[in-house]
DNA sequence: TCCCTGATGATGACGGTGCTTACATCCCCA
DNA sequence: TGGGGATGTAAGCACCGTCATCATCAGGGA
């Protein structure tokens, strides 16, 4: 019955929006996303998004919005459970790789600055946060609660943006697994030997 | 003489340009950035830059161009010599520091996959990862030195991008910059850590 | 069974922006 | 004084976001 054949009114215009707004992104990156390309390719007419959106920059806030929900759920999958480095590793590669695959999305999430006054995207972030937070947590117990999960975000998130714009040359997703894997460790192992010297001084 | 007075030729439109690029950039943010707009902003018809600039592109590539060598300058300005973590973490400020007073500028510098084709862009991307290089030689003698240099770039970058999103919150430049030095600190003590715990086990 | 109502979508239009090109014009320099 | 590069003018073309208005359809009450 909620099988939408499309008949008349269409069904579910709203998500049918998303929906092609996140088509477009992934076949004509962020520069195609209008809210008359949207209307197009849900093939409806362009004002008909009006009565679901009250702006272009609503419909764009529910595509981040999924964006968020969407990332937050491939790293959760990735590793349920987090105890060690490799676990973390592990994670930043779901990271990246989410990125990597969905780049023009991505890009659409973190375009701006976050509109404090849209709920749904500020929910949609915080659950990212709080994942984060609580890998941190149980990787690194006893560790300052408050600005690792900062640390580590940026790390993995900066190991994002690098690839995406192609700053780190690895071709194959392999390859940028790999390279991930590694800069996570690298970071790691040299970090400690920085501690080391830093108390030898 | 080479002061331009803009009598009637301009003078040097193509620097004119890049400088109401900037301009642009500084005030309306990358919305507003379009051949047009920076054409009217130097004061020139909407046609006059395409003497210079084959088309937007073009301009853009040079404006980041300008953006990248600009970056090197700043953080080679914020620490010319680095030795120890206090150093990195400063120079990590500095860049961060950037980012936030150019959010615009920064943003069109990473806003797309970099092309490779564009020599200028090429080299003072390079120019930035040899200083990145140069800086964790020093300060991490005898680490990896092929991969360690992305994790500390991709960390700096990421924290200039959560910062730039509003996803920290810090009201001041100063408690950014605190937050910055904090969250260095904290990545490279809780990794001591967590290689002990790695090695323990 | 039938019609009314409200929600949903279509149409068409307005005002604006942008990129780019073809052609005319200007002014510096040799 | 003339040539040639640098700029202006005008125009074509394609979008876009948004609105007011009209058409259509589903479902409920009579």
């Amino acid at each position: 019955m909620s099988q939408a054949s499309a008949p008349y009114h269409h069904g579910d215009l709203r998500a049918a929006c998303v929906r092609a707004a996140r088509e477009l992104l992934e076949e004509s990156g962020g520069s195609g996303l209008s809210l008359r390309a949207v209307a197009r390719r849900a093939g409806v007419s362009a004002a008909a998004p009006y009565r679901h959106y009250a702006d272009r920059e609503e419909l764009i806030s529910a595509v981040a919005g999924e964006g968020y929900r969407e990332l937050a759920g491939y790293l959760a999958a990735a590793r349920p459970s987090s105890r060690n480095l490799d676990d973390l590793a592990e994670i930043a590669v779901a990271y990246v790789r989410f990125a990597v695959e969905h780049p023009a999305l991505f890009r659409v999430m973190f375009a701006e600055p976050c509109d404090r006054d849209d709920e749904e995207r500020v929910q949609a972030t915080a659950t990212v946060w709080e994942y984060v937070t609580g890998v941190v947590r149980t990787v690194f117990p006893g560790a300052d609660t408050d600005t690792l999960p900062t640390s580590v975000w940026a790390f993995v998130h900066g190991l994002a943006f690098l690839h995406l714009d192609g700053k780190l040359d690895a071709d194959t997703p392999e390859a940028v697994d790999d390279r991930v894997r590694a800069a996570v460790h690298a970071l790691f192992a040299a970090s400690a030997q920085a501690s080391a010297e830093h108390v030898r001084s």
